[in-house]
DNA sequence: TCCTAAGCGAGACGGTACGTCTTGTCTTCCA
DNA sequence: TGGAAGACAAGACGTACCGTCTCGCTTAGGA
């Protein structure tokens, strides 16, 4: 029950990885099943064993990186600020854009992305802005929270593209510093305070 | 040498609204030429008449949209302030928004759009933010404008998105406003003064 | 309207005689569309613009096959006796499986037929054997007439194969003379009299 | 070592069964390992450890039937004559075919079985015929003996097939007596005498 | 008025990719 | 050691679109 699991495991990061290498070199919507395996060194017949489709295979893979993501967040949440923790918090964003920029750059900078993702992304990115806003506001906000949430989102995967774009020549915290001077003084107009 | 002009020019009109219904309805991928013709009530013959694939019917069609907002910017540009102009010039993308949002709503929301069309956008705007910051900055920013103007433009179109997706409940006036506050007091602290 | 229909019955004569050519060579159950368009210089999609399957391409040779059979029986059916008509009567089967010498060895005598083809004739020639039974017989036969029929057809099918199988050494109006010596002495004692 | 020997034998003729069952049920062509193995209570893998192919199991199945006929004619051949000997010599077909009638149908009426293995039961039967006729024939005969064996062996082929496929409604004996009856008058005008 | 070029419908065809199915091989584990 | 379980390679299947092509029909301007 060892041997064949890890079989299995090898198998699926083969073709994880030769989805990510294909649509880096060509695009998403061109890359074929039959490509991915030759890639691969695998036979079609044994992609249709583990994914239903081209999609399903990359939905895996961002799903995996996205867990990743959440685990950084959670486990020590307990009573730090939201908006300005310490500054390791600040950087994990770009942190991990950093670690997955290939899965990255497919997403946010190819040339034929999907943008469902995209969208997916920063919907998810606004919720978790959002939460953190609500957090931190003592009163009522003279803008709708989620208009801003979603601005804020937008501004920052908007950044993150543009930084790997021309090749990360800042490092994850400067961009996480350069995100707050960017944010920092509209937070505190509008919450009427600096956000703690 | 009229009529048949005119023929031709409702053919392509027909093809390119068949196209955006579509899309809104079942998303981009999943649109094929064959149903394009079908809605148009044309033969799939007639759509590589005029246009070489699906791609380049939906690009006419964006072009047509980009080409009007170019032209509402440009005619009286002699000496206005950039970021900062009399009310109409800060409101026309949100109301340009709002009068394509089919078109919008196609490639920003669409749960099947071209990430390649988003990004081109976001770039489009990107540059155009760049011009404006450079044309009011008096000295160097402390952060890199190129970072700055992708910053803003990711924040205006996710603003743009969240606006059309929860069904445009503000004026676009309104919506300028909006992000007049965003962006207000970032670029103030950056520049070391108003932007005019 | 003349074109396009000769073009039609051209591809599917390519088809057909790609099939055919086929059997021949490798057996029925190993050819495959594939291979059969290769030989016919056409494309796997245009296979399945005219036929279902390969068994609906074999059927449909055999179907034209069948029609030519019974329009050579048909036409001139006054007033003749069926068993034993002039000499051209009794030939025509040898004569037709001389003429399509391929489809019957590909039926009869290929390695991989089909048994359901040829069960398929045999009880067609078998009805056709009951019908002249019928008509000959002046009173009760002391042997089940479909038993008979099918004694007959079956004899006749096997008398064919062998003479394919030898490379048809005899003329067709010799096989049906053949067939008439080895039919004519059970027919009489089976009637009581000569089938006239 | 006797009890794996057993073992081996009751794997085998589980699979013998299922494929005689199947075949019944849904023709020879469609059958499928993983469902002959099912039927079988088997693994897929075991199928294989045993046979090569699905055609090696049936040709296994069809080798211990032809076995058994051979069995039933051979021991107490001594000096009996050929073509006519006492009734259980003429029987020994039909009851054979009685016996065995399962898979005498998927063979003979099956609707998707192989012709080829038809085809060779035809002439083993041709070739047990001809030797009857040359060891009763006093001089030559006026038609090619292998014509005349195929003949009778196609001829009764065809009316075990009518048989069976009628629902046996006449016992082994009174088949043997049709068939007497049908050839008993084309073989004495052929050699000039009864066959004794 | 005809007639003649262009827009268009119809549909055959060569291709490419899809997702499914079955085959036969192999390896690992269990009784 | 016989069998179960199942990953895998190989390759045919029938389907769905694509983009190209050829053929006629029609229909409106120019002769």
């Amino acid at each position: 029950m060892k041997q064949p699991d890890r079989r299995i495991a090898r198998t699926r990061r083969q073709l994880r990885d030769a989805l990510v290498a294909l649509i880096l070199e060509q695009g998403y919507e061109s890359v074929t099943v039959q490509a991915i395996t030759d890639r691969a060194d695998l036979s079609r017949a044994t992609f249709y064993l583990h994914f239903k489709d081209k999609e399903d295979l990359m939905l895996a893979s961002l799903r995996e990186m996205f867990d990743d993501l959440r685990r950084r967040y959670s486990p020590p949440q307990k009573g730090e600020s939201p908006l300005r923790p310490e500054m390791p918090m600040r950087t994990i964003p770009f942190q991990h854009a950093l670690e997955y920029r290939d899965l990255y750059r497919v997403t946010l900078l190819s040339e034929q992305g999907t943008a469902a993702i995209l969208r997916g992304i920063r919907l998810y990115l606004a919720d978790a802005m959002r939460e953190r806003i609500e957090a931190v506001a003592t009163g009522p906000l003279s803008v709708p929270v989620d208009g801003l949430a979603n601005y804020l989102a937008g501004g920052m995967l908007a950044l993150i593209s543009w930084w790997l774009d021309s090749g990360t020549p800042q490092t994850p915290e400067e961009m996480a510093a350069l995100f707050q001077q960017m944010t920092l003084p509209t937070m505190t107009a509008l919450l009427g305070h600096p956000p703690r």
